[in-house]
DNA sequence: CATGAATGAGCTTTCATTCAT
DNA sequence: CATGAATGAAAGCTCATTCAT
């Protein structure tokens, strides 16, 4: 009689969590109500229990879900051809389907990460993956010779993803930014900072 | 017989605002009610509105205030003997009375900013004051040779904001961070992103 | 599987209904409270709000309600054998179970009405419905000679129903009066108004 | 030192109730503000209370303020040369400046009379003085064998009156209503119920 | 698994009234 | 006589959560 389907219960949960970011990306985890996302979602707020014990919980696993798709990605990018301009796509591209909403989503959760220690941890455990794997690629082009040796790869790293986060900001702070001009000093920025200062200016990552 | 002492209003206000700073930072600006706010500054919930119309309007007051008080800390910086160490350290000091709490605080606002047309506005106009400081103080540095004449200077200035939000940003993101590292780390990131190409790298700004 | 049973929906939204005439038959639309409705209905406020969204919706429905039900009755005066009796009745009589609060309310919601372009349009639409009820009536009665020719028939009804109105009135203005020599007076009033000036005076109505 | 001015005082008062007046017509006793009141008669909250003890005072200030003046017009349509014509001018005309409002204000204090005893009582001493005026006017009428002298002039009186209320009405439930066509009528409708039945009908009052 | 009725605390805001100046 | 600061209760309404079905 136990008819538990844990691959239904786990596709209702993703459709839960997809409503979710959305009310979350409109209205912020405070503004949204737990039955907008019952309405998004097309289910009853009793339901939404069965799968969620608490707004809270929601927030959690969006988290932990928007983290682990973000990671992933990075980790993709950190592997292609041309790591550094996917790096700052990244940075500039609000993600596919969700334009504007991914970066105010991300802002909110760190303001929420800030207060609320469970989710800090979610955060910072999240962080710290991506940091290594930022800081692997940048072992990986210093033993190569292609970034400079002196930078620790841990602490550029984070500088790193800290200019990510920042640039986020930027469309905030001026929503008329031009664009191009933007991503090409990003990436003046980058390349400047990472390049052995006994190198001519240029491409850091081959394009073998 | 001439009453409404603008001085005493002038004082209660900012009082009130003192108090929602600290409420806003603790519980973010949709979590803190009014009565926490009132709570904190010691007065009743009908007074409150003798100052401000609504709950909205603080934050709209308070949001003024911080971007006013660092946008002055900001020009001062840009005209101190190393405005480059100031900037760092702006990015990474938490306002002396107010910590941690500071930064979480400009998340708050940038979040509800990304939501709220209005505050938007505010928000985008101050930031605009600070970018065109920073650019002035770019564009001397290119005139006498000391930043690469090359950057765009607004553009410049506004990844440079970027970069300093990221960094606020770090500490969230990992507590733990060392900072005297990273702060030498992001030193290093400026100076060789201003720095013209075929100067040595080194200070850039202000010898005398 | 099939659940939100309309029926008892409907039930519950006359329980409420019921409780909130009886509120502001006592107190009045602006002097009664939600909670005061809902203690009389013995619900808790949020609940109220599944099912009218406003308290300003549940004017509106009682409004409807009330006069829907006068209407009614007044259509089935109209056709009664003595019509005109059946009205000055009606004039006269407040509705069995709630007595004198039956005019109270009626003088609130003209208020109200007369403030509130929702409800206004509510109070007309079936005003309209009632004058024409009325005038109906009237032509027939002019058909058959039993009534004045030369009255229009809808300006007279405008002006019956304002009689009727202003007798509710004349219960407040003074408690202590007539009634019998008040219904007997009312009715020589309709009599002379409506009798063909070349006809004696008398019944007008339904001789059969 | 006893310098309480009582011509002042008075004078001050009669501007509180103007401002109290106009307000209460606009949003109604329940929905005026005493702040808005205050504003309106350019004064300070704490100063009106100099003058009146609480709102429910002023509101029986007024009360006994509109009932006096429509007394006293009253008064003088009963001794004017067509009583008959200013009778109904007096239901069909809202006072010169106040248009709408006077009508609602009645409504209003109508609503609240039936609820609120004090009120009540002032209601119904006012409007017994009119009826008293108005009957003795049908007695004369009566002596003159301008009016059918087996009306019962007290009763009468009050039909009337209440038919001069619901000519206030009608404008609430019917605003497209023509104006002429309900006011010719409305003298039919007085004149054939005071006309001696052996009188052909015409004027009643003497134009002497 | 799924519903939506139901709760009750809490929200922002308003308001009549009082009081120190 | 006059001000407006100050109060605190109460208003209308929202919301996360629970529960009977």
């Amino acid at each position: 009689m136990r008819t538990v389907d844990p691959v239904k219960h786990g596709e209702k949960r993703r459709v839960i969590l997809d409503a979710a970011e959305r009310c979350f990306a409109r209205d912020g985890f405070r503004g949204a109500s737990i039955s907008s996302i019952c309405a998004e979602a097309g289910i009853s707020p009793g339901h939404l229990y069965h799968y969620f014990e608490s707004k809270e919980a929601i927030l959690g696993a969006i988290t932990r879900m928007v983290l682990e798709q973000a990671t992933e990605q990075f980790g993709r990018t950190m592997e292609s051809s041309d790591a550094l301009a996917g790096l700052i796509a990244d940075a500039q591209q609000a993600k596919a389907r969700k334009q504007h909403g991914g970066h105010v989503l991300v802002l909110d959760m760190l303001a929420e990460a800030a207060r609320n220690p469970a989710l800090a941890e979610v955060l910072q455990e999240h962080s710290r993956g991506m940091r290594q794997l930022l800081a692997g690629f940048l072992r990986r082009g210093q033993a190569r010779g292609r970034i400079d040796p002196s930078l620790d790869a841990e602490t550029a790293a984070s500088i790193l993803i800290g200019v990510i986060d920042g640039s986020k900001i930027m469309a905030v702070r001026d929503p008329s930014l031009n664009r191009m001009k933007t991503i090409k000093l990003l990436h003046t920025l980058i390349v400047r900072f990472l390049t052995p200062p006994d190198l001519p200016e240029g491409p850091i990552v081959d394009t073998s």
